[in-house]
DNA sequence: CAAACCGTTTAGAATAGTTCTAGAAAGAAT
DNA sequence: ATTCTTTCTAGAACTATTCTAAACGGTTTG
């Protein structure tokens, strides 16, 4: 077993990204990236470190949340006006938003053919390409 | 010269849309759908108001975008989190958002390909696909 | 045309989400 | 240990948006 460092992994990662590992990145570290891709909010992961061992203030969850977005160890996706959420899954990958529940869910890059993309203009290049597919419940 | 009933068109589109044709709605409408397709938040087109003759308090114009919105007169654009943009361009279509200016700029829909789309989850229905390109300037 | 009716507008207050601030705390360096 | 610097915190501030209650204005009716 590895339980002796158990965050070695965690720690690099952070160190890597150039931020140091305090007690507060850690632990909001521990709780996105232990488990599965997540899609959340700032408000959210505050609100399940609070009920968790874990404390941190609301705005060092807002910088954690933007440093890591900046290191490329997560990335905000914005699908609605007035809130942020953030998405574990690094993966080159598109979303399902569900308008009523306010709901992402991932869809996987090989879904969503893209044969064709214009040029960028003139001294601009191409961030990303985000593909947001929002769903109402169908009433058949 | 048709000066004499110079918005019927207009006033034809709201009411059908259920909307009373009021002078705010009306001048609103003008300053939107006269001249080309634009993209603007609620506080651009307010203060381009303000500038003109026209004299409408802020709440009109979130009111009044949301009515044209609802009423497919126009149509939002979640591109970034904490800033609503409006499109008055409603043919099919996608965009680049240049993230640092955050300027908007269509892109049209035979420019962007989609040969492969995911089903929708069971009791759901694709509302609309958005497709926005990201755009950061190019340091070659 | 007047009166009443109800949708609409308004200014300002309220709210939600996010960022800022200044001081306290805690890693890191010496 | 001491200093240095980054990070954290609570709360204030800020931004975009929505709400509220009262005034207004189209519209319909008598």
């Amino acid at each position: 077993m590895t339980t002796k460092r158990p965050y070695s992994a965690l720690i690099d990662q952070l160190k890597t990204a150039g931020l140091r590992p305090t007690r507060q990145r850690l632990a909001l570290a521990k709780l996105l990236f232990e488990g599965g891709n997540r899609h959340f909010t700032a408000e959210q992961l505050h609100a399940e470190a609070m009920g968790a061992e874990v404390r941190v203030s609301l705005a060092t969850v807002y910088n954690t949340l933007h440093q890591f977005n900046d290191a490329g160890l997560l990335r905000e996706v914005v699908v609605e006006a007035g809130r942020s959420y953030f998405d574990t899954n690094m993966d080159d990958h598109h979303h399902f938003y569900m308008e009523g529940s306010g709901e992402l869910q991932d869809v996987d890059c090989d879904e969503v053919v893209l044969t064709a993309l214009p040029d960028a203009p003139e001294g601009m290049k191409v961030s990303r390409v985000d593909v947001i597919i929002r769903l109402n419940p169908a009433n058949d």
